[in-house]
DNA sequence: TGGACGATCCCCT
DNA sequence: GGGGATCGTCCAT
């Protein structure tokens, strides 16, 4: 890997916290806050982009602001937003949001299985696996354009001062050695983990 | 054709 | 803090 990693990724990857993610699902709206992300990249070992194009990962190599959803460990479904030009294979991986709006269907997305099982606004979606759960993302959703509905991010955000924003390294990597490509909104409560 | 592994989550100790 | 769940994908035979 490279020393430096790529800045005009990164800004897009910090731009992306603090604004909405915005589902439809079966008429309702489900909204949260993006607190949490990493970024992956062609030129970093731990990225799906990082081998040759495949079926699988050929949404990672679509324009930015695509939705690029994969399965992981055979039970989660991770989403990414696509960043970067064409073929650029560029994601940033959407970690943990905070629950604005369909805050109760969330819940009951996540607890299906265990509807009896207490539950805290909190542990709704902190972390990849537990966001796609929540907002009812899978494949469907794959090379999806975030720009319109059933799926989509909003283009506005509140003001987020640079020093608000925390780098750190990624989670659960094991190809490759870690890089500071993890980003999160300092403070927030509703992050995967401190 | 098969085996190993993973950008995770949750329960159990 | 450790390990099981569970399956698509990739790579080696």
């Amino acid at each position: 890997m490279p020393a430096s990693q790529p800045a005009h990724l990164i800004e897009e990857a910090k731009g992306l916290l603090g604004r909405s993610l915005i589902r439809q699902l079966n008429g309702e709206q489900l909204a949260g806050t993006i607190v949490e992300v990493e970024l992956y990249h062609e030129q970093d070992p731990a990225s799906h982009s990082f081998k040759r194009k495949s079926d699988r990962n050929s949404a990672m190599f679509l324009p930015r602001n695509h939705a690029y959803v994969y399965r992981s460990y055979g039970i989660h479904y991770c989403l990414n937003v696509t960043a970067g030009e064409q073929d650029e294979g560029a994601a940033i991986l959407i970690r943990a949001l905070q629950p604005l709006t369909g805050i109760e269907t969330m819940a009951s997305n996540r607890l299906r299985k265990r509807p009896s099982a207490t539950w805290d606004k909190k542990m709704l979606c902190s972390g990849p696996g537990k966001t796609t759960q929540a907002l009812g993302i899978d494949l469907n959703l794959n090379s999806h354009s975030l720009d319109a509905p059933p799926l989509q991010i909003s283009s506005s955000r509140g003001v987020i001062k640079p020093n608000e924003i925390v780098t750190t390294t990624r989670i659960g990597i094991s190809q490759a050695r870690e890089a500071p490509l993890r980003f999160y909104l300092r403070g927030n409560e509703f992050i995967s983990k401190k």
